[in-house]
DNA sequence: CTGAAAGCGCTTACAG
DNA sequence: CTGAAAGCGCTTACAG
């Protein structure tokens, strides 16, 4: 049935091992009127060499397995994700990789599932903090490719790329400034990612460089839940008769932000102002079209898979490509 | 360094042969002392099968293969892939089967790749009408899974999955209907897909049974790229004075026609009235709130998955398994 | 109830 | 420049 190297072999009156290295033009040379007669009979017979036969005694499967979100639905609300994947998948095509998804459950259940099936690396996308799962995955020895969770989990045997959130915050916060705004509520996300975290820390500076004090009420919804977040706007707005801007954790906060202002009758940007974070493809087509900071996804989502495959294959392993931060812009759009 | 199956052979003091029976609770029976002192040692030792080394004697890897659009960036725009993907990845949990994405790029070299990494089964979201692909998949002879092209690839080793499209045609017309609306414009997407043109056909339909002859000035846009939804419509409405309703084909055409109607100062609902398909979860805080013929995106993400996973398992190939339409609904908010 | 051995489809030292 | 053979980590007939 299926057509085995053992097949093409025969067929060309060689051994197996000339049509091994044929198929992988060395290590050892062959000669070339007999790597033409080899090729042709795999052309004629149309051989594929099985990659699962390949990655059992090369001990290497080209496969790279990734965790999406705490659940595999932040895939479909958070554009965020979604952009990175599509970068992942570039740059695991250049690099001849194939990604596969572990949708396992517990930490356990995953760390199993990659024992078993032994991916040449992992990757994760905005891990939680606190969770033990990053510290699981390295003791399984194989690469680790953490995105959105700056520099965190360093290490040798791991890659961390992310967009620069100082740059981020101080742009989104810069804009505000000229923009007149002074009073700034920050409706920040999951405070349990790193993200969430120094952009918190960056905004707290910004306004102590403002000469202003920084307290708890300056933070709002702590989560990035559409409907947490517009019930904690609508509680703000209640509250607030000066409310003058609002920055936003990413642009799915923004929308709900937009939405809870829209139904309290206030206008954007007169009323309040918002900015968002990420620049999802909605962003121009919201009402208004949201300003936003937006982060190269795309990039990033390259950058971790071709750093995994440089420490996968051995090159490149200096520490200071193992950290990797793209610069974020600010895009102005009506809702400032 | 990696624990084999010969390690816990060893140190549980039987065969390799015992060992594998245990593993797999099966064929073969295992004295209950043995298999105790087998599982306890492969506990101790922290051993983990070798799925690699499994798939290949088994000839059955354990991983469906996904094709995600023609570009791997419609998974980023387009939420109806997310969304399916969400219920695939659901569904390959509980039946204990890996995602893998293939991204490779001419039709050829994805079909290389098929035949070199032998998933048990391809799928295939919303294809395009004349691809030669998914005969191509067929030729490899793996089953073949089909998401949103209705029963167009229907076969003895493929599983269609979509929702009912006459259903929610009807659904949203009739809607338009009891608004009042009459003179209805279908901002379409691509022509070239199963579900765009079964929908055209049951709109004409309708359009005769209110005694409206269809023609082709009712269709606009013909795509699903927001940039020439958005021109399409302008220019539609620019040449109109008595727009009434607009169908867009799916929730992203939606957001495109709504901002072309506020940058044309028309109210929505009052001026022009809006209806989306799909039901996105950011249909809810657009602006207005997008009504919508909402599809079970993660039923039939699960229900492709399901349907593959009895093909390669054997059970329930019965005909009227293999193809599979869910209703849709129709989500009432505030554009019409 | 259990073991020794063949075999899945490759790669790569070992010999010539 | 090339072939015969061992081995990657499993499963499963074949024998007992």
């Amino acid at each position: 049935m299926m057509v085995t190297i053992r097949d093409v072999a025969k067929e060309s009156g060689v051994s197996v091992a000339t049509v091994s290295y044929v198929l992988n033009n060395g290590p050892r040379a062959v000669r070339p009127e007999t790597r033409e007669r080899v090729v042709s009979t795999m052309r004629r017979l149309n051989y594929h060499p099985n990659a699962v036969a390949r990655s059992l005694v090369r001990q290497r499967t080209h496969v790279m397995g990734i965790l999406v979100g705490d659940e595999q639905s932040e895939i479909v609300t958070n554009n965020y994700y979604a952009g990175i994947l599509a970068g992942v998948f570039a740059g695991a095509r250049q690099r001849g990789y194939n990604i596969t998804f572990f949708t396992a459950g517990t930490d356990k259940d995953i760390e199993h599932h990659i024992r078993a099936q032994q991916p040449d690396a992992m990757l994760m996308i905005a891990p939680r903090l606190g969770q033990d799962l990053p510290k699981r995955l390295k003791s399984v020895g194989i690469p680790l490719g953490i995105v959105g969770a700056g520099d965190f989990y360093e290490d040798d045997a791991t890659i961390c790329v992310d967009v620069d959130n100082v740059v981020g915050m101080r742009l989104g916060m810069q804009h505000l400034w000229e923009r007149g705004h002074r009073k700034i509520v920050y409706a920040i996300g999951n405070p349990n990612q790193e993200s969430t975290q120094v952009r918190r820390a960056v905004f707290e500076q910004v306004l102590r460089e403002w000469g202003i004090e920084p307290n708890d009420q300056d933070f709002i919804a702590h989560s990035f839940q559409a409907e947490v977040v517009y019930a904690a706007v609508q509680q703000y707005l209640e509250k607030t008769s000066t409310p003058t801007a609002i920055f936003a954790g990413n642009d799915g906060i923004a929308l709900a932000v937009l939405q809870a202002a829209r139904d309290k009758g206030l206008r954007v940007p007169e009323d309040v102002t918002v900015i968002g974070y990420d620049d999802w493809p909605v962003a121009s087509y919201m009402t208004p079209g949201l300003t936003t900071i937006q982060q190269p996804m795309h990039q990033i989502g390259e950058a971790v898979v071709q750093g995994l495959a440089n420490l996968i294959e051995k090159k490149n392993v200096k520490a200071e490509t193992r950290v990797k931060r793209f610069p974020p812009t600010l895009v102005v759009r009506d809702s400032t």
